[in-house]
DNA sequence: CAGGTAGGAA
DNA sequence: CGATGTCCTACCTG
């Protein structure tokens, strides 16, 4: 287990280097990104009087009345206007100019060519020969940092991206401007998928612009080199790794670690069995629920495509999409396969430590399952019914996962609301085997069993339940348990017939494990589960697959590569989610609550800042505003007191952790059914596990800590509203921040994956109307002074419970104890399976930085102190 | 059903 | 740079 993860001296360059790339705000590429460093409004001032409306912007757009900003930066940028040529040198400016205290939009245009051009020289690349049609070719590939930009809006641009997916990672993927990186992890994920480095290769020199550059060529074909050479597989409940190729294996085995845990057979040790197998092809497998209509589906989700000039051949399927591009002919990619298959076999236990050591040695592991020649286990009786029919993205994803006919293991991401849960089920379905379902919360696995019973025609008494309430085995040799993960990796004592159920589960070969929400499975805990479950398949489902510290890449060893990710603005413009506005409104806080902000101490700040009443006003005219348009609104406050203050002072109903399970579904069914009941107040308990029914706007009143999980699942949960479609918008999402505070820090950065995903966010700063409403609260300075007391009486309560605890932990807590030392070292940096989802954030740097140049020399020391204190 | 314990998330 | 505090979940026991 060497600490340092071990990948050649190459590849850590290539890595370091993509990390200084990444350090650049990886969306600038696109102009909506702009429209995310609105700080060139920002203006200290404001609170100093308490003038709220001054700073308005009366721009009236739906019900917004957003600042139009930044034009004027835009402009001022030098021969940048180009913008299909200019995204790199964008990109430079603003990294170098977080290292530098000048700013170089200060110069005239003129000037700022000269005296800055030193800086564009690592991103120089007239050098590079464009093609002479490269007006029809969508890509600009940029040989140091292996980043692919690609024009949204080339003729090309649809079939370029089904093959982006393939081969690289989306970063950022706004209207016009897509961006894209290579990485090793996508290479391998391309390859494993079926894809060949010299294909590869062809293809991206069609749609580039200019020849690909030798770096890159060598690079993609030294990152292949070894992959899709070695299988796991699982025979008979053993684990043996596998290869056509003695070779690959005999070196493998050389490595001290993967040597050590081979289980040695008879004969000599440097003999490797040998099995006789011929790999299977994708002939005759059907995925389910594809079936005969699978053309007339394609039509639909191709008629966006206009005229392809390369290659004048309309794409039927997705494997005749990379033929036709490639050329190349039905081609299996396995024909150079011999039909003998070497192998070595290793113990379940060390089966984590195998695969991370391959991955770290660039020799990831591929883990199929030849699942229709396997007769040891039984079949489960399963199908989807005839009047299930799939999306054209989920037919797409499955077909990733079953390109050659075997079951590869893998991650499919796509949003909430875009059917993740039919996908699993399908592959179930496909896959016909026993099934085990893990999920995070015990509402979630009711959930997917009933959505099991709803889209196929399982048996109930072939699905069992695995909680801790209910403890079921299925009936017959095959069938499917849906459990929690904390179920199965539980470590301590367990209830006698918990046991009984772990040890009857770890006993079977499991064809098929479903992981939901499988960006969780890097915890600690969880990542148990793959020990202690034989399976021969995995599938990964989840819409976000980010996480905040690094252990997201960790996936791609524990689960296998990202097969799949759906681009969430196509679905949306295709009508598969809702198309969302995206919104934050931006609250002065009060003169008085200001002023105890600076004083106060960090935790106070908190409260201080959710329960300003500018805010609450904001709050109170946004409910109002969209009531009266007949949405169902869901407000979520991670802070409990101010979710109850909130929610009292409105009249609403709230639902937070405390809440008993049984007013919880009273409350949930009043908002779903009841005209009066059109908005609820959520605490953490809506990020996920409970059944939200439909809702077409979502307002945060506390949305601090930055993160990005949470923003996109909170924001999944009005995806699924579809019901006015014809209006353009049909959902609504707020952010509520109070201006010049920390706020301001986390919310840029929470946005940073949505605006990754083609989000744009209106900046508002004020309401229209807001003043005329009549019954608006905290409207008279005495009303505000109350309210200010009573934050700060809590706060006294909260501080003084502080003490007492402090003055515990002398003695020593327990609560604290368990904690100490048991934590891994997190660190954070871009890495690959992390950018993939739009991890990479610059936003906040952009707006230190904005900040500070806006503010006059005194009020920038004091708000500077505040940023630092964070 | 309450209370305890353990764990995750940022 | 690590510990921090809070909210929430799940499990088990009495």
């Amino acid at each position: 287990m060497s600490k340092r993860a071990g990948s050649s001296v190459a590849s850590t360059t290539i890595k370091r280097a993509r990390r200084a790339a990444a350090s650049g705000p990886t969306g600038a590429a696109d102009e909506d990104l702009s429209d995310g460093s609105n700080f060139d409004d920002y203006d200290i001032a404001a609170y100093s009087d308490d003038n709220y409306d001054e700073a308005g912007f009366d721009d009236n757009d739906e019900a917004f009345a957003a600042p139009r900003k930044s034009l004027a930066l835009r402009s001022k940028r030098p021969a940048a206007s180009k913008r299909s040529d200019s995204t790199a040198p964008v990109k430079t400016r603003i990294t170098d100019g977080l290292n530098e205290e000048h700013d170089f939009d200060d110069r005239p245009a003129e000037f700022r060519g000269d005296s800055v051009s030193h800086l564009f020289q690592r991103f120089e690349h007239s050098w590079l020969d464009l093609k002479p049609d490269h007006d029809s070719r969508p890509l600009w590939i940029d040989p140091k940092s292996a980043k692919i930009y690609m024009e949204a809006f080339s003729p090309l641009a649809e079939q370029a991206e089904d093959f982006l997916i393939a081969i690289a990672e989306p970063v950022s993927r706004p209207s016009h401007i897509h961006e894209y990186a290579l990485t090793e992890n996508a290479m391998h994920a391309a390859v494993s998928v079926g894809l060949q480095p010299n294909d590869i290769i062809t293809v991206l020199n069609r749609l580039s612009k200019f020849t690909i550059p030798k770096s890159i060529v060598q690079w993609i074909t030294e990152v292949t080199k070894a992959v899709g050479k070695v299988r796991l597989v699982l025979k008979g409940n053993r684990y043996y790794v596998e290869s056509t190729t003695a070779d690959f294996l005999q070196s493998m085995l050389q490595d001290p670690q993967i040597g050590s845990c081979r289980i040695q057979t008879e004969g000599t040790a440097a003999d490797v069995a040998v099995v006789k197998e011929r790999a299977p092809r994708m002939e005759g497998l059907v995925i389910a629920g594809t079936g005969k209509d699978k053309t007339g589906a394609k039509t639909e989700e191709k008629d966006g495509a206009e005229g392809d000039k390369v290659e004048d051949v309309q794409p039927k399927n997705d494997d005749d999409l990379f033929t036709s591009i490639v050329g190349i002919d039905e081609v299996d990619v396995e024909e150079d396969d011999e039909d003998a298959v070497h192998s070595f076999e290793i113990p379940a236990d060390k089966l984590e430590q195998v695969k991370r050591r391959m991955f770290e040695l660039n020799i990831p592991a591929l883990e199929e399952y030849d699942f229709r020649n396997d007769k040891l286990n039984a079949d489960l009786d399963i199908d989807l019914k005839p009047s299930t029919q799939i999306r054209p993205y989920q037919e797409k994803s499955l077909s990733k996962m079953f390109g050659n006919g075997r079951a590869r293991s893998g991650i499919i991401v796509l949003p909430c609301g875009a059917g993740k849960t039919l996908v699993g089920i399908t592959a179930a379905c496909t896959i016909k085997k026993s099934c085990l379902v893990l999920c995070t919360s015990s509402v979630s696995v009711m959930q997917w069993r009933a959505e099991f019973l709803k889209w196929s025609n399982v048996k109930p008494s072939s699905i069992a339940v695995f909680t801790s309430d209910t403890k079921d085995k299925f009936e017959g040799d095959a069938g499917i348990v849906v459990s929690t993960y904390s179920m199965v990796a539980q470590r301590n004592k367990r209830a006698y017939d918990a046991q009984k159920i772990m040890e009857w589960m770890q006993n079977r070969e499991w064809g098929f494990v479903l992981l939901d929400e499988v960006h969780v499975v890097p915890a600690n805990m969880f990542r148990k589960v793959m020990e202690v479950i034989p399976c021969h398949a995995k599938l990964g489902l989840t819409a976000t697959l980010v996480r905040e510290d690094d252990k997201i890449v960790d996936l791609n060893y524990l689960i296998g590569p990202k097969l799949y990710e759906a681009n969430w603005m196509e679905l949306s413009q295709k009508g598969h989610i809702a198309n969302v506005q995206c919104a934050e409104v931006w609250c002065p806080m009060t003169q008085e609550f200001y002023q105890e902000y600076l004083k106060a101490s960090l935790r106070k700040r908190t409260l201080l800042y959710i329960m300003n009443p500018r805010k609450f006003q904001a709050c109170q005219f946004l409910i109002d505003y969209h009531e009266k348009r007949g949405d169902k609104i869901i407000v979520f406050s991670d802070n409990v007191y101010a979710l109850k203050a909130y929610a009292l002072k409105l009249g609403k109903a709230f639902i937070f952790g405390g809440t008993p399970q049984q007013e919880r579904l009273r409350i949930l069914e009043n908002f779903q059914h009841n005209e009066l009941v059109n908005t609820i107040f959520l605490s953490k308990v809506g990020d996920t596990s409970i059944d939200l029914p439909e809702a077409t706007c979502l307002i945060q009143i506390s949305s601090h800590y930055g993160s990005r999980r949470q923003e996109a699942q909170r924001l999944g949960r009005i995806l699924r509203a579809k019901r006015r479609n014809d209006e353009g918008f049909n959902a609504f999402f707020y952010s509520l921040v109070s201006k010049d505070t920390q706020e301001m820090y986390y919310s840029s950065k929470r946005q940073a994956f949505l605006v990754d995903q083609g989000y744009s966010f209106k900046v508002i700063t004020h309401l229209q109307g807001i003043e005329s409403m009549p019954s608006i609260a905290y409207n008279t300075l005495a009303e505000r002074r109350e309210l200010l007391q009573e934050v700060l009486l809590q706060n006294e309560e909260a501080g003084e419970e502080d003490i007492g605890d402090d003055a515990d932990d002398f003695v020593g807590r327990t609560g604290g104890m368990h904690r100490a030392g048991a934590g891994p070292k997190a660190k954070r940096f871009a890495a690959s399976l992390t950018s993939l989802a739009g991890a990479d954030d610059m936003a906040y740097k952009e707006y230190n930085k904005s900040v500070n140049k806006t503010l006059t020399s005194k009020k920038q020391d004091l708000v500077g102190r505040m940023l630092k204190r964070r």
